[in-house]
DNA sequence: TTAAGTGTACAATAATTTTTGTACGAAGGG
DNA sequence: CCCTTCGTACAAAAATTATTGTACACTTAA
């Protein structure tokens, strides 16, 4: 007779639970990627899988709606974490999840980052001539020519923040950090 | 009789509309920095307020209830957004915001990449020990001995990956990115 | 050309998150 | 010491987000 312990059990089931850990770790974490969890928990399922999904696929494994697995998938091309290949199987549409971290978080921080920049940068510069131009007024209060000032100087030093920041994305984009010296 | 134009209007609601704009914009890039639209837009009205705030002078300006910016203010101070100051004005707790932008992009991600290095390794770690043991057991079927290579192969790449990343969030706790030469 | 089946849009439902109201312990002024 | 008021915990309500079911346009195999 067999003895049930930790160690000594089926090896399949046991390599699933085993993945199981490190997928609900990535779902738990993912939220900093703006997944919720559960896709965060497919993102971790397809990282695992080593073939190409289809929609089918994740629906058995997510115990889901296939209609909800086609937003999860929109959702996880649209941030980068998965791939959808050229070729289909069977008609079906085929994902793979990118498996290399570093790539992940550079797709994900350089396109949510530029999209900061971006609208940071079109509110902040749509509001500096006007503002400079009230505070330049003659008739006008002192402490409220002082409040425009403080605005001002709060403002520009945000644009040297993004001038920083999107050297700090570029360089991202470029590989400049990268994880390996050679790829 | 005044005209009434985008240039010729009362200096300080005007000067609101300007800082409005601003503030509209930081609401809608927070969510990258897990706020959402109604916190995003406190820290955006903390960062022009000159002075401290109090939980009062939140409620007024958002229109909101106490209880909520009670929440709100929590957790702006969890991700170090926003601080407590130690002297309270007329019983009152106040709070101003952090203003440097550097030092709240530092201060978020320290905080939420290092979390994610820690439940990640502890997951990761966790597994790799039994997936050798399975990998090494005599008496498995060669595909499902390939299998556990393979999860194994993309976990100690993980592992890499995230020592990489330590080495990153050190750097840009220690302020090796740095926006200014000398602060 | 037809029939079967895929992927997604959209409306309905379920679940979660946000917001409010209330109550209460704690702190501080009188 | 008492009385006011602050800050927050907690439950209820409102709003938003996640999930499902259905219908349908489109593709493709036969």
């Amino acid at each position: 007779m067999r003895r049930i312990t930790t160690q000594d059990q089926e090896p399949v089931p046991r390599r699933n639970e085993l993945r199981a850990q490190v997928i609900e770790a990535i779902a738990q974490t993912m939220d900093l990627y703006g997944a919720n969890h559960s896709f965060g928990k497919l993102y971790g399922i397809m990282f695992f899988e080593d073939k190409p999904m289809t929609l089918e696929d994740m629906k058995d494994h997510m115990n889901m709606s296939k209609s909800n697995m086609s937003y999860a998938v929109r959702s996880l091309l649209d941030s980068k974490m998965i791939t959808k290949l050229e070729e289909k199987k069977e008609r079906k549409d085929q994902y793979v999840a990118e498996t290399d971290f570093f790539t992940t978080f550079r797709n994900f921080f350089t396109l949510k980052l530029q999209r900061e920049i971006d609208i940071m940068l079109v509110a902040i510069n749509g509001v500096i001539p006007e503002l400079s131009e009230i505070a330049l007024t003659e008739d006008i209060a002192d402490d409220e020519r002082q409040e425009c000032l403080q605005d001002l100087y709060k403002l520009r030093h945000a644009v040297s923040y993004y001038t920083w920041l999107q050297e700090f994305v570029d360089q991202l984009r470029d590989g400049d950090f990268s994880n390996q010296v050679t790829d």
